[in-house]
DNA sequence: TACCCGTGGCA
DNA sequence: TTGCCAAGGGT
């Protein structure tokens, strides 16, 4: 298996973006903003919120002294805004909990709300060149290809994943952080969801699917997220009301976005449960403070 | 475990 | 045009 190591690190040292979060002058904490807005979300809508977002609160301090409701603000539209939430909740418990400083180790970055297994082994490795097993989205659809001859993983990340990962991981730290980095970086650039160039593939050669022809994916499709008419749409419309405002909003401004009162009405109640909209009187609401 | 949670680009 | 998919986490 380690076989795999030299042609994947000399192809990311040779074809890795050159991203910002990746300079060497990033610090743990833009490190893990760069994982929070990356969380489903493609790198090239998170670019320019990551930059705006690290100038105005380049320490988890700087974060935390501000309104919550400035960071969903400030999120735009990346998408998921609990996730800004959960990054300002994080920033303060790093204020409060860690002297100001992004925990090293993974289990407290793991304790840090927002923060999951894979951002823990992310920020881990990646800020703190830890030797971390990373199971993102793109390393998991890899090695089910290369390893397991799948076209795709398992729905859910499975043991038997962990296992691979673990196993195919470098033992020097450096390395291991080096290989975590650039097997996602292949399956973001080559190794693809939809139609993976294997012919610029560094392990062609050694991948399981490609020897066994590529069989496409058996058993049931995966379940399609369907968007238009849901809750999410509507709480969607309604927070974008409450971010370009800058200060309360009446209930009539609300009502424009969606016919559907009741359905309206339980989208507003959902993000008011959520901490992402806060009631000022009987029919006004702005983002928090 | 399965489902909920946004948004936009692309084949 | 529309379903698929994108560096997941929480419950």
């Amino acid at each position: 298996m380690e076989n795999l190591h030299r042609p994947v690190l000399a192809w990311y040292s040779a074809s890795a973006r050159d991203l910002p979060w990746r300079a060497p002058e990033a610090t743990p904490w833009a490190v893990m903003v760069s994982e929070f807005m990356l969380q489903q979300t493609p790198v090239k809508r998170v670019l320019p919120v990551y930059e705006e977002w690290l100038r105005r609160w380049p320490t988890p301090a700087a974060l935390a002294a501000d309104a919550p409701g400035e960071a969903v603000r400030a999120w735009g539209r990346l998408g998921y805004p609990r996730r800004a939430l959960r990054l300002h909740a994080a920033a303060t418990a790093i204020r409060d909990e860690h002297g100001g400083e992004v925990p090293s180790s993974h289990a407290a970055l793991l304790a840090l709300p927002g923060v999951g297994e894979y951002t823990a082994a992310a920020v881990a490795s990646f800020a703190f060149r830890q030797r971390h097993a990373v199971l993102d989205t793109n390393v998991r659809r890899v090695f089910a290809r290369a390893v397991d001859g799948q076209e795709y993983p398992a729905n859910a990340t499975t043991a038997a994943e962990r296992r691979t990962a673990n196993a195919l991981l470098p033992d020097e730290p450096e390395t291991a952080a080096t290989w975590a980095v650039a097997v996602m970086e292949l399956g973001a650039l080559v190794c693809t969801a939809r139609s993976p160039e294997c012919g610029r593939c560094p392990i062609r050669s050694d991948c399981a699917w490609r020897q066994a022809g590529s069989p496409p994916h058996q058993g049931p499709a995966r379940r399609g997220q369907t968007y238009a008419g849901t809750d999410r749409q509507v709480r969607g419309k309604l927070l974008a009301v409450l971010r370009e405002a800058h200060d309360s909003v009446p209930q009539a401004e609300l009502d424009k976005v969606w016919e559907d009162s009741v359905q309206r009405a339980r989208a507003l109640d959902g993000l008011v449960a959520d901490g992402l909209v806060e009631p000022v009187a009987p029919g006004v609401y702005r983002l928090p403070r």
